[in-house]
DNA sequence: TGTTAAGTACACCGACCTGTGTGCATAACA
DNA sequence: TGTTATGCACACAGGTCGGTGTACTTAACA
């Protein structure tokens, strides 16, 4: 509602106008969101921004690439604040992602490509290039955790992680605990059985 | 394209007319599937079925409704196939719900529920409703198999399905292979730990 | 054969959607 | 201060959507 973030007037620093193409960006966020993607429309979007229509498609060729956009600037660092975090052991970071949400309503990267049913369209290309890359980053941490098989282990737990925001939305409870349960017991039997003998930490595989 | 099922002319039996209803409800099973749910027009789907608009609106009072009966339709005995089966064993069972797929884009359930954006939709609660009695299977079939904590372990396979679900849809590569991995270390898992003594098979508990 | 329920053909409605065209205001920078 | 990119207000085009009204044919059953 009245929490219209705080750059109603824009930053009035970037380059030469208003800021608009924040602002649009910024509703975008919440209503792809809450709403859905499909469920939004333009003129909506651009009545939250505070953006006229005229000056929402000067800076986007159309709705769909707002929405590419739009999913590339939900998280753009990729959860860096847990797999770049010097605090946290390997085994930490495996076990960070499961505690995030409860976000809005679901995984907008799986929601987005629900709802525009087009493999091909830019924000889905950029939904499973995100979830490839978190997979990787957790293959990473497995390997650092000295896991037995550490794409497997990656592989695991981004399925469990997808398990989780799916069935979080479907019926209606949070699902994230039991997936951070077996994620417990796959990390585990997965270090158990070890790379073969060394280290179990602090080996930076990259 | 040109295998329009076999009813082309109607059962000519049902009741007085001409089985539109059946019709309809054929057609949004593959359209619904194959383009989604808002993708798919009611012209569209009234073309796919050979019905005349204006019948398919006595038939269904929305297309809402029609929404609702198409996802009650698309599995009504809710895997009786595997869990009524008299030849697998209840570990078994636990086991082939993984087997099912590669089904066409999705798990039509988390794809309604995503679609639809609205919890109170019909077809999103029987979606929902849909989900927690395959818990509930999955949960039985778990105590049969002498599992140590069955509601547990049926929430646990419950989430990997969904998993492999989404996930299978947003990447692009067949994710239950590896849930059914996790699924047999869970099982095992929790097989091992046992309810306490007795019987590992035929406890029909209910 | 006649009655009646079921289905048909097709034009049409209002709402909403993405996207444009145009003329005007204004903020940023030189 | 003047220039120019940026943004605005607003009407409107063209299309699709869900849904309806009307007058008709046809199939089923008595």
């Amino acid at each position: 509602m009245a929490a219209m973030t705080e750059l109603e007037k824009g930053p009035t620093g970037r380059r030469r106008g208003r800021g608009a193409r924040e602002r649009i960006l910024s509703a975008s966020q919440h209503l792809f969101r809450e709403q859905g993607i499909n469920q939004t429309g333009m003129d909506q979007l651009c009545a939250a921004a505070q953006v006229s229509k005229r000056t929402a498609y000067q800076h986007f060729a159309g709705k769909d690439e707002l929405i590419a956009e739009y999913l590339q600037q939900v998280d753009p660092t990729v959860m860096s604040s847990i797999f770049d975090s010097q605090e946290l052991t390997a085994r930490e970071k495996l076990l960070a992602v499961f505690d995030m949400p409860p976000t809005n309503p679901m995984c907008p990267y799986i929601s987005a490509a629900v709802e525009l049913h087009d493999p091909d369209h830019p924000a889905a290309l950029y939904a499973k290039e995100y979830k490839e890359t978190v997979t990787a980053k957790l293959a990473n941490a497995a390997r650092e955790a000295g896991a037995a098989n550490p794409e497997e282990l990656g592989e695991q737990l981004a399925l469990l992680l997808d398990g989780a925001a799916a069935r979080t939305r479907v019926v209606n409870s949070n699902a994230f605990p039991t997936a951070g349960t077996i994620a417990v017991m796959l990390i585990d039997s997965a270090i158990a059985a070890g790379p073969s003998n060394d280290n179990h930490r602090e080996t930076v595989s990259r």
